[in-house]
DNA sequence: CTATCGTAGTACATCTGTCGTAGTAAATGT
DNA sequence: ACATTTACTACGACAGATGTACTACGATAG
């Protein structure tokens, strides 16, 4: 079985991210059960990874944390929105993915 | 300026440079300019990446050292060429990209 | 005649993001 | 009642990329 190249989601591991939380603020358990649900489950986040994501965008200003209580449930939880720089950094990274892309297939055989 | 992510490059330096060494053996100086031209000079890679993609490859079974003089200079040169187990590996990191693309772009805007 | 550039590397320490393992705790399902 | 799902946190390990620096030789420029 082929599977996805972490090494490749790590450079896109957060722009994930911030693509869900562009829509609407969101948590970590909803986050990585989307992210399998939008890749039909060939991508599944680490917890670790995904958790170590947040704080590390929130360090550097592209998401803002709050607590916030289940509409349902009433648990609280920490929820997470996106910056107007976290926004700048997204469309970076959409643009610099375009680049990559093509540069990768170049090396790639059966691509363009 | 936009620059090439350095880790999704992480997941394909070794496939980049397999790709070169499937057409001939060649050595490091060379494989380093042929990435930069065949990229367009969107991408160049580092020495000490280069260097250490190939030992990690050697070590891997991927590719096999062999020291031979340039025809030209007479230089004594360490060329690599590419083993069979190489090939595979290289044909595995064609189709894992595929894959990995398709995930990715879900995520990023302008595309599909 | 000397300095810089191109060629062809090697050595080593550091950084970053991911991963593995483990543990907590409340709520929900069976 | 016990297992699973939900919702995290802590910590250490690892691998690949990076920065810095150094060697060595020949060609070319000033």
């Amino acid at each position: 079985m082929i599977e996805i190249s972490s090494d490749v989601i790590r450079g896109y591991n957060d722009t994930m991210i911030l693509h869900l939380l562009l829509k609407q603020p969101s948590y970590g358990y909803e986050i990585s059960k989307q992210i399998k649900t939008l890749s039909d489950g060939k991508y599944v986040i680490k917890e670790t990874t995904l958790y170590s994501a947040f704080s590390r965008m929130e360090k550097n200003g592209y998401i803002e944390s709050f607590e916030s209580e289940a509409s349902d449930t009433g648990k609280k939880r920490t929820y997470y929105r996106i910056t107007e720089e976290g926004i700048r950094y997204y469309e970076n990274k959409c643009e610099e993915w375009k680049l990559t892309k093509e540069v990768v297939e170049k090396f790639v055989t059966g691509e363009r």
